[in-house]
DNA sequence: CTAAATGCAAAGCATTTGCAAATAT
DNA sequence: ATATTTGCAAATGCTTTGCATTTAG
């Protein structure tokens, strides 16, 4: 995936830290400002939170990314893409993406409400595959 | 309602400051901590942030209360009860409560998953009908 | 009487800001 | 050449903790 156009398409000059950043959030998909610092340090030994934060403050101010906020856990971010749904791993705290049908259920939300909806953030959490052995 | 037997269902001692606590709840549905303290202060001048934390996170451990996390707002709590979901306003934050077919939408999401899913989390976001004129 | 709650001040984290030096375009 | 980004240190803000005092049961 070209992450250096993407960055430029977003006009974010490209930084070796902002393609670590987004390399990094490609390939774990969800990720805290916690572990992507842990998960920078190896190959940017003097990078600093502050220029994480702001990373992923612009990336989100320019819908980049999303920003998560899952029940009882650190905020998450992950690239934006095709709007889903999420389920959370109480115990490991494996997250993984599904395709709800959104389009029923906003119209559902939208029919009940009477509010002019255009958003949801739908979060389930339970115990994944491998925690429940 | 008897907040009195409320509280000391959950081993709750019943303070002055619970129980208006709980009567501000009761009548916002939904506050945050800040809006809390100030709705507080008249009653309570010298009632601190400290005892209003204390007493949500005990509260929110008792199952007595639950706390919603909303993107681009604070977090904000409302009293336990049958399972709900939110549409939130997103030009004057209106919260309403909303019932949807949380189970038909669960049963999508574990099949879809394979998690052992129980608990849901469903937040819609638009503008409320005041807030569309 | 005992255990829990309150309120204050201090401590602890997470996040943001200011600024000088480095870097991208 | 200019504007942006980085990285450090300091500042801010939100939440928690410790402890002495008060209060509930």
């Amino acid at each position: 995936m070209d992450y250096i156009a993407i960055l430029q398409n977003h006009n974010l000059k490209v930084t070796p830290q902002r393609l670590e950043i987004v390399d990094i959030l490609h390939k774990n998909g969800h990720i805290n400002i916690d572990d992507l610092y842990k998960a920078l340090q190896s190959k940017f030994p003097s990078l600093s939170l502050a220029t994480i934060y702001k990373n992923i403050n612009k990336m989100c101010d320019k819908s980049f990314l999303i920003e998560l906020k899952i029940p009882d856990q650190k905020n998450v971010y992950e690239l934006t893409k095709k709007e889903h749904s999420h389920v959370v791993c109480s115990k490991c705290n494996a997250i993984m993406d599904i395709n709800l049908d959104t389009l029923s259920i906003l119209n559902q939300a939208k029919e009940l409400s009477h509010y002019n909806l255009d958003k949801s953030s739908i979060i389930f959490n339970g115990l994944c595959p491998k925690c429940l052995d």
